[in-house]
DNA sequence: GTTGCTGCAAACCCTTTGCATAGGA
DNA sequence: TCCTATGCAAAGGGTTTGCAGCAAC
């Protein structure tokens, strides 16, 4: 099935959110003892410029179009990285594919997907989000990370 | 990360809960007017046996383990209709493997994952689930299947 | 008997890896 | 300069597909 833009209440991404994630990532590496590449740049660019979920073929093709020359090796090699400085997240669309979205600079959200048309929602909720952490607690769970998608269709009046 | 076997509070499955299945998968390739093959049955049978996740090597092991021999192709070609009869379904456990779970029998239940440890605990949680139907309503979805996992850390006391 | 299903093996696609070279610190 | 990161191309692993034979109905 065909993916559609994300609509719904998606937070706002603020312009001071890249300089954010920019700083985030230099610490991470530090601490990782990791260099800082202009590869890994050019990728946390294209990643915080991107406000829709992309496979890595996608971020490679935009990367490519806005002449970041990055291989798909190199991009493979730094996604796990960017997924552990928390500034990117996978998402499950229900559609076999990995894929991204940034998280630096969005609220929480979560997924509703139209199994009929493909179409996706994105909102919060924080009775959703208080209900599942009563449930974590009640196992002597800390939540770090929620990751919800409600399957559906779209009444139509 | 490895995975352990999942505990907490899963539904108990029934001796009636294979002939059911049976019943409606039947029904299901009568109606998409599918054959009633041997392979078919034999991976149902499989299916409705194990009570844990499973990726689709596993369950082509185990089909083997029973002298029921089937082909990979032949269980690739048959996950997705068991998927679409409501008898199968995929499990998101963050690892990065497609894996399943036989889903009739069983109530509808979340996944929380250990990040450190990796253990998975299965619960449900009727303020979760009624909390994630308001929020569906709001933008008039039916909700037909909620996936959910809580990725955190155990705490020691 | 007809049509759809299965098994096999090849093809495919996405991701990872080895190695020589380039480039941060 | 030292050592890590990158690019390339090849390897890897999981999944799909074409085709000939086989089994439901």
């Amino acid at each position: 099935m065909p993916n559609k833009k994300p609509s719904g209440n998606p937070a706002p991404l603020k312009p001071a959110d890249f300089d954010e994630a920019l700083e985030r990532y230099r610490e991470y590496l530090k601490r990782k003892k990791l260099l800082f590449t202009r590869e890994r740049i050019a990728i946390l660019e294209e990643v915080m410029a991107r406000h829709d979920h992309f496979s890595v073929e996608e971020l490679h093709d935009s990367l490519k179009a806005n002449g970041k020359k990055v291989s798909r090796a190199t991009l493979y090699r730094n996604l796990d990285s960017l997924k552990e400085a928390g500034i990117l997240a996978e998402v499950d669309l229900g559609n076999r594919h990995v894929q991204y979205e940034h998280v630096l600079g969005h609220r929480q959200h979560f997924h509703i997907i139209c199994e009929e048309t493909s179409e996706i929602i994105e909102d919060d909720s924080v009775e959703v989000e208080k209900a599942v952490e009563i449930l974590a607690r009640k196992h002597g769970f800390d939540v770090s990370r929620i990751k919800l998608q409600i399957f559906g269709t779209k009444r139509r009046k």
